[in-house]
DNA sequence: GTCTATACCAAGATAGAC
DNA sequence: GTCTATCTTGGTATAGAC
């Protein structure tokens, strides 16, 4: 018996899925250049031929990878209340990407190595350049209301700490917890204006 | 008329060079499997043959780069005077690593992105444990002396931060001049005890 | 010490059967 | 929609002449 569209439909969404997070997770682990499609289809449990049914070449399934991820790292920000206090917005900030960075582990580490090479960069160059900006801009309002003398490079500085938190995360296992890391953290931009008791 | 002894060490030595120095930058720029020796004898303006005389491999080529450069690293801080104050310490500490990082900056890419893959990580486990145990104790010594609450925590913070820096240089340009970023660094950990005139 | 020619193989990609 | 068989290219590495 025939099978209908939707099942068809399905199938294929399926199969899509499989190979993008096989893939995902061997480009990550061992890099783009130094995984094959062999390894990708066994990993994903299909031959190699399939691959080439859903996706062009490699290069085009790196693309689509990447791609994903952008549109996961989007609106990353937004779901900040304005209302509250800007100390309180740090905070929610700062916690809502520390956490991004330990559900998203394996894009992070993906990117990582990617934009270590300049050829990678220049390809998407202009979606980080945006990227970056709007962090910056972002944070710098709230450095501004919280008096900083060079809000922007208060911004930059605390962008290259979350830098080098998914570096450290990725390329060494840290000592200390999330959570002891935001609070230090935090604690460099924001003083308890009540004094703490013993 | 036949070269001496003396010369032919030299011209070996020379050639040697030139390989290393194409790799390091091939390696670094394009990742490693991306780089094949044929662009490296291009550089190097040797024939691919060559490459062979002086490197059993390719993968021993990498691993003679990945040993010079740790041997760089060593001793990076060994040169700062116990005489001076802790605060004097900690800023020849930041001054001698980020200058460091700006003349080694293409060591430093090499290491990034091969440090992002597990399978390489494994392989220079103990080293890196090494250093990076070195430098947290290094500066939690610092920190203690700073008059920090938790100092391990507050040196792993600072070689995050570092880590974050050379994340950022090579992963983008910086709109921050490295003398900027010194001080705001410093200045977080360094509090004036005299006011500041206006 | 250096080069060219070549062996060898693994990877990306395609064709066509089922 | 999926597989196997196959083509093709480009890479690592070696051999041997100069």
């Amino acid at each position: 018996m025939p099978r209908t569209k939707d099942q068809y439909s399905e199938i294929r969404k399926v199969s899509r899925e499989k190979i993008l997070s096989a893939a995902l997770e061997l480009f990550a682990k061992k890099g783009f250049h130094a995984t094959s499609i062999s390894q990708i289809a066994k990993k994903a449990k299909i031959s190699k031929g399939l691959m080439y049914n859903y996706f062009k070449s490699k290069d085009r399934l790196l693309d689509e990878l990447i791609q994903n991820g952008f549109a996961g790292l989007e609106g990353l920000g937004y779901h900040i209340t304005k209302s509250t206090s800007p100390e309180d917005q740090l905070k929610d900030y700062v916690s809502a990407i520390l956490d991004n960075l330990y559900s998203n582990f394996t894009y992070w580490q993906l990117y990582l190595a990617l934009f270590m090479h300049p050829d990678v960069q220049k390809r998407f160059e202009k979606k980080m350049k945006i990227f970056r900006e709007e962090f910056i801009n972002q944070f710098a309002k709230l450095f501004r209301k919280l008096g900083a003398k060079n809000p922007k490079l208060e911004a930059f500085l605390l962008g290259t700490y979350f830098d080098g938190l998914v570096l450290n995360f990725i390329a060494a296992e840290s000592d200390f917890s999330v959570e002891e890391i935001k609070t230090a953290l935090l604690s460099k931009y924001i003083h308890k204006k009540e004094r703490k008791r013993k």
